[in-house]
RNA sequence: GUGGGUAUAGCGUAGUUGGUUAACGCGCCAGAUUGUGGUUCUGGAGACCGAGGGUUCGAAUCCCUCUAUCCACC
């Protein structure tokens, strides 16, 4: 299924076939939580801002619509008239950002749902059901992603649990890809690996669940708080440690900067809130820095979010109009950030996965990140 | 013209029986956000309290005059 194309230091390129389609990696997979990229991005949209992976959430959508409801319409790919792949959460890192509605036990997670409260089960099995009747063409498995600041002893506690947990998910996706109304009976799961900053713990459990023999290996529970250096050092001791002909996709991370350094540490696959957040939010990614649109020094500024680039918003509108629509609170304003950062990402992978495989990544690395952490954003 | 009310930051308001650097919302100016609870969170600037005079140790608060404005009645 991964079929390394190149590798540059310990940054690797590679091929990752799904019955979806190829992805090429290192990839950046776009966020939409609830079966939508937030900002009123349609999938339509994504096609004309290079998007190859589309990642929602167990959780939010077992909670709303229902994943009976996506069943029954089809899988999470009819439903939002999307045919390239789509990566599920698992619904794990719920049970961390969620934490004051929460009970934790060996059998899964008891929850409050955000949205009337009610109570709900979910252990490995459910979320694994709940994946499959998503028909998600990755899933995720169910871990634990306990605080890095958690003791020693906690931690290896529920790393162990997460072990577990990952035993009983590959049963279960088993069983469910060969029940007969399963949409997509080639699910495929990747496993997690955690241990916070302990790095003896980390390569511990990368080396157990790399016994497992997945699709792909994803690491966890990073970017919750610790230092960027304490988080590139956990990938520096842990990467090695999982197989380097799978996918390795390092969760929730991050800023331009963080996901060039960790390409150069081997990691391949990503996904981050970033790009469609501070998009809402105002904020655009450049080669020049970040900028914040909302800023008066914008009010008269008739060029584009970022000179030359080939996005939505930056094909048509100025940096002028584009702040006018979020100070009226106007949805198009958001929209293009979002679509804009997007591009962005998804456009800079493109950049890193043709440097890795032309053997330059290095150079390339070293002027990119000196370009996106420009202090004076949007010159 | 007569009677009454109101004047506090760009706008809308709060300021307890007169008591140290006049508060709040919106707006404005910035900053945050890492497997998203969809307009969030955190800061900052900005008013000599309509003008002038008086009472008092001390006035946005009490008194007088003026100005502006609103309401009612002629």
């Amino acid at each position: 299924m991964y079929k390394l194309i190149a590798q540059d230091g310990r940054a690797k390129s590679g091929e990752f076939h799904t019955v979806h389609g190829v992805i090429q990696t290192p990839v950046f997979m776009n966020v939409g939580t609830a079966a939508a990229i937030k900002g009123a991005v349609s999938t339509e949209d994504l096609k004309d801002i290079k998007t190859q992976v589309e990642l929602s959430n167990t959780y939010h959508l077992h909670v709303r619509p229902g994943d009976k409801v996506i069943k029954q319409m089809g899988g999470l790919h009819k439903f939002m008239v999307w045919d390239k792949p789509i990566l599920t959460d698992s619904g794990g890192f719920q049970v961390f950002s969620l934490a004051k509605l929460r009970q934790i036990k060996e059998e899964g997670v008891y929850f409050n749902s955000h949205v009337d409260g009610r109570k709900i089960f979910m252990g490995p099995e459910e979320s694994m059901q709940i994946q499959s009747n998503l028909a998600s063409t990755i899933a995720m498995a169910f871990d634990e992603c306990p605080p890095s600041l958690e003791s020693r002893e906690y931690m290896q506690k529920s790393v162990d649990r997460t072990t577990r947990w990952l035993d009983r998910c590959i049963k279960e996706i088993d069983r469910l890809n060969k029940l007969e109304d399963t949409i997509n009976p080639n699910q495929i799961l990747f496993g997690i690996n955690q241990g916070g900053t302990f790095e003896d713990i980390r390569i511990e459990h990368a080396k157990r669940i790399s016994e497992f023999n997945l699709d792909g290996y994803a690491i966890g529970g990073l970017a919750v708080g610790e230092s960027h250096s304490e988080m590139y050092r956990i990938l520096d001791e842990t990467v090695p440690h999982l197989p380097l002909e799978k996918p390795t996709y390092l969760m929730g991370v991050g800023t331009p900067e963080n996901i060039l350094e960790s390409v150069d540490r081997g990691v391949d696959f990503f996904d981050c809130v970033y790009p469609t957040r501070n998009g809402r939010h105002g904020h655009a990614y450049t080669n020049k820095g970040k900028m914040n649109l909302f800023n008066a020094k914008y009010e008269l500024d008739s060029k584009p979010i970022e000179v030359g680039c080939g996005c939505p918003a930056c094909t048509l509108y100025s940096r002028a109009y584009i702040r006018h629509l979020l100070k009226a609170k106007e949805m198009l304003g958001m929209r293009l950030l979002v679509l804009h950062n997007l591009y962005f990402y998804n456009e800079m992978m493109e950049e890193i996965k043709d440097a890795i495989r032309a053997g330059e990544y290095t150079n390339y690395k070293k002027d990119k990140i000196e370009r996106v952490s420009y202090k004076e954003g949007g010159s």
